[in-house]
DNA sequence: TAGTATGATGTAACCGCTTTCATATGGTTT
DNA sequence: AAACCATATGAAAGCGGTTACATCATACTA
């Protein structure tokens, strides 16, 4: 691989210059910039990154630290983001942290360790406390899915509370009134707050919530499946369920089928989150459109904008969830 | 951050010195190191990878190029990539490809100019010249998913023939004799080969192919569910059904449905890849299973061992696809 | 006891680039 | 014509490490 010096020696300048037409310093004339490109073009030069990056303490690259790389969440959102970076130049450097706070902190060691030049995670095991901190000394960090008081700026998030509150609007609206809840774990704000919305939409509603149709479990198929089997066990009455995300939906299908209940004929399901395997339940699921695509392009464009001075998006730090109508929930049989 | 240099100061010994005990080279006393250790401690030192990559040139990073980063397949490739290359305390690097030429071109030059030791291509797009070339001048490279001849050494694949051959074999042995077969896009190698292996077991089970029950498809949902429609118009009687991959499966499944087909009585139905999704169907979908995960770890390990020297796995270039029985398909109704 | 391995450490060049500061050149201004 | 300015370019000092080579004790050999 050529360098520097064997451009600037072809051309018979100094490095100096040949430095300036690379980074597109207008203190060149035009007449040796075009000497210049042509060197480069001719021993197929190409600045090495690595050099540039310790001379400018800059690597152009950014750290994504995510639970898992695969699974429809975490793949979308690394998706967006990589689209958007690479647009730009710049390099994403992945990590998974597991939800388990010793690797998600062992991950972030990891990432800054290379010198990113700022960091995007979803995590759900570190402290608030920690996150501070971390905001305060290392890279500019961007926090996915997730508020953490005191940088909020710093946060892109869903509007979690206001997907549980059409989730069961829409139920109630098709006339459903006694409408069960099969939550993921209350520990988790977005768990949490999509249990709020529902309970403001009952109340809104003038509906008063039976906790005995409320059901905390953990965002996984069997999870959902164990609930629904709890639900229909406990034999309270309920026109529809609503689950805090698809997988449990899918596990709350299945046991619904093994008990003879018709979807959505005697019960109707809601899920959260879009993923895409609501599309290949039968019948296919309805539920609630997770943005996260976009949200990982907005992160992208955070750091950008904040870290490499590209371009004015505006950011939009907390998300909107909509309605994604499919069959699987109808007016209530009553 | 504290530097080599401040940790010499330190100690008082030289940064040669300092930097032998960070490559834990044998010509440093035990009394010195532990002085180093310690200072290294006190100081929070970290070595800086850049200056470590500029001084050696290797960056520690493998590229890893794939079509797309979500998916079943390709989540589930990088995945098992990251967990091996983070557990040797390599950086991944990752950028999309979406099997076009010119992307997957312009991703590679992107990865190799971040000086990458080594990458790990998915690609489908690029023709077999331009890998070979890729291949004697860069870095090292590794193929998932596809045998370049004159580098299979560099490839790990899946026997996709033999895979066909057991879908239909399994088929078969249930007593089904008229199969029909939905393929990938058949200059695919991967396509051409499952339909390869689905001849193979027909004719050695006696059985001959009706080629009108073969239709070239694109391995999505859509392709999959028209690929029925024009199965059911043909009318040429079948019992069973082999679709080279789980998305067209689940395309057709909502065809045969919706033509009220029952699935297995009437149809037997089988899939190929085993995605999650195939979990999710209704009746849940019979599959081979496609060791996806592993495969990528077999390619990080590859590269562990040719470029950094770490461990001696032996390495396995084709894996064996295996049967996942669930519930879609059952003995022919004749 | 002089001669010689041997192991620990230091010196300094180098990796390829950026950037500050100094210098040269030619054109304006007065 | 002297004084001044703007602009293009070069020289050289980093950035933070690695490593070939030199040096220096120390212990061993004969």
């Amino acid at each position: 691989m050529a360098t520097i010096y064997e451009v600037s020696k072809l051309v018979g300048v100094s490095v100096a210059t040949v430095s300036r037409v690379i980074n597109g310093s207008t203190r060149v004339s035009d007449k040796t910039r075009q000497k210049v490109l042509s060197a480069m073009q001719t021993l197929d030069y190409r600045p090495n990154p690595i050099a540039q990056s310790l001379a400018t303490n800059r690597s152009d690259c950014v750290g994504v630290l995510v639970p898992e790389v695969h699974g429809p969440v975490f793949g979308a959102m690394l998706s967006g983001i990589e689209a958007e970076l690479r647009a730009a130049g710049k390099f994403t450097l992945f990590a998974t942290g597991h939800n388990v706070e010793t690797k998600e902190r062992e991950a972030i060691r990891f990432l800054l360790n290379r010198n990113c030049d700022a960091l995007i995670m979803h995590v759900e095991a570190l402290a608030d406390a920690f996150i501070h901190q971390q905001a305060h000394n290392g890279p500019p960090l961007m926090i996915m899915n997730r508020v953490v008081s005191g940088l909020e700026d710093r946060c892109i998030s869903l509007d979690n509370e206001y997907g549980g509150y059409i989730a069961t609007s829409m139920l109630l609206e098709m006339g459903h009134r006694r409408i069960a809840y099969i939550s993921g774990p209350l520990a988790w704000g977005d768990a949490s707050a999509r249990l709020d919305g529902h309970r403001r939409a009952l109340s809104e509603h003038g509906c008063k919530l039976d906790e005995r149709l409320v059901i905390e479990s953990n965002f996984h198929e069997v999870g959902g499946s164990e609930a629904m089997a709890e639900l229909l066990r406990r034999d309270i009455p309920f026109s529809a369920v609503v689950s805090a995300n698809d997988e449990m939906a899918a596990g709350a299908m299945d046991t619904l089928r093994a008990h003879g209940v018709s979807i959505p004929d005697e019960v109707s399901l809601v899920g959260f989150d879009n993923a895409p395997l609501g599309r290949y339940l039968y019948p296919k699921l309805s539920t609630i459109n997770y943005p996260i695509t976009e949200m990982g392009r907005m992160a992208a464009n955070w750091v950008l904008e904040r870290v490499y001075g590209n371009g004015g998006t505006s950011i939009q730090h907390v998300f909107k969830p909509s309605l994604v109508i499919r069959a699987s929930a109808g007016p209530s049989p009553n």
